[in-house]
DNA sequence: TAGTGGTCTAGACCACCAA
DNA sequence: TGGTGGTCTAGACCACTAC
């Protein structure tokens, strides 16, 4: 592992920056398999004296590894390859909750509850959940995380006349709202990627700026009226979204024309 | 603007270090509006003199706020607040083309090729396509964009026996398949995130590091032969993937149960 | 040409971890 | 206690943009 970095490599590693040769060399020896996880890389300091290069470059060289989860840095420790993460699949067309998800593939759920309480509605909540004037909502924000690792940040809002107790809710939403018989029966998801801000980041164990997949969702009893709206964060590294695809159909009353006209 | 960052302010901004402190007033400052799209910020090393940080401290403070595309900085000219980037939102649940999808909205789509012809298979794509000893495969690379701009690099790999002419293929993928009598029927979608590479994000004019969604899709005949093995990056910032769920079924044969056993 | 962001340096101090 | 990463500085040169 010491012969990582000598100084002749580094002559020959190519055109650009000198940081973006550097991250290009440790990229390409992960790649390789010649460092594997939980491999340790020089300190930093031996690191900018193997290449010639001063700290500050060698740490933003490093800096893209650990943003997107390949390097894993340790204050008082080291740097080392990041283990592999085992990516969890979820399905997409479904409708189900995190923790009968979870337990169907035989995982333990933890929930770390960050809040949960009724307030005043905030302006989108107003709009997503179709609240009058002088209603309250329901907000639960957790942690979700499987086997010790958090996966997910779940932030979700409910009109308070279906959840005049949000302190009610333990372990899975879905169940008390089914015991309350007001379970939804449809929801319309929207899916994006996001780098995580700093206080999401911290949530989720990972650093500043990683990609996460945000998603949106709005779910609908048999009468039409929305029961929750959730946003939620999944760590990009940790998750995938399976969806089945038809053909599209010619006829217009389908539901991606109600989702996207 | 001038009075964003007096060294009073600086000084009652709160805890932590000082980069995140200067990211935070810049971030409330956007969000409240009182910068708005396409203002400019001041120059580096003024906002250095006014906090009474160094230059270094005042790039990394903006650093992540570049890198989440909320500014935009050009070298000669300055750093301003990115323009809203209209969401673009896309059904997940049919089966259609980049091209069909966008002309359905009215827009225009350009390709920019990046490399079209026939390979020898990588083992990856000897596994996806079900190819057997000596088949070759069609591979296709190319930046999609909308008006302009640049919202998606694809790379699909189909069987040469399906394609045998991959330079006949100009906009639309699925138009030569259906022409040749092979347009899939049914797709296996995997959505992840993904901070993108140095060579994505400048395919796609946005910063390293930027969150991308990462989408992988299988396409199948009728008869369940692979047709396609597509790995698309789309920009988080300009990309919704909107989805339908039902609730679940009680019965095992069903979509998830084949996506995710 | 003057001003901007992009890169890079040498050195410093701190917080944290492991022996 | 010694070594690690985390933060920060003052100053330099370069490439590019706008005038």
């Amino acid at each position: 592992m010491s012969d990582l970095f000598t100084p002749a490599d580094f002559e020959e590693s190519g055109a650009g920056p000198l940081y973006v040769q550097l991250h290009r060399l440790i990229a390409e020896a992960i790649a390789s398999g010649r460092l594997k996880p939980g491999d340790s890389l020089p300190p930093e300091r031996d690191m900018a004296a193997m290449t010639g290069l001063s700290r500050v470059t060698v740490r933003k060289g490093v800096e893209a590894l650990v943003a997107s989860g390949q390097l894993v840095q340790k204050r008082g420790s080291g740097t080392f390859v990041a283990p592999r993460v085992e990516r969890l699949e979820q399905a997409l067309s479904l409708l189900t909750s995190f923790t009968e998800d979870m337990a169907r593939r035989g995982r333990r759920v933890e929930s770390r509850w960050i809040a949960r309480g009724l307030h005043a509605p905030a302006p989108e909540e107003v709009m997503a959940l179709g609240l009058g004037a002088g209603d309250r909502v329901a907000r639960l924000e957790r942690v979700r995380s499987s086997d010790g690792v958090p996966l997910a940040i779940e932030r979700a809002s409910l009109p308070a006349a279906l959840l005049p107790d949000p302190e009610a809710v333990e372990a899975s939403l879905y169940a008390v709202l089914e015991a309350r018989g007001s379970r939804p029966v449809r929801a319309v998801q929207r899916i994006s990627a996001a780098n995580l801000g700093p206080r999401d980041a911290e949530l989720l164990g990972v650093p500043t700026g990683v990609a996460g997949l945000r998603i949106e969702r709005v779910s609908y009893l048999p009468s039409g009226q929305v029961v929750e709206f959730t946003r939620s964060l999944y760590r990009g590294d940790a998750y995938d979204f399976a969806v089945e695809l038809k053909l599209a159909p010619q006829n217009q009353d389908n539901a991606a024309e109600r989702i996207a006209p």
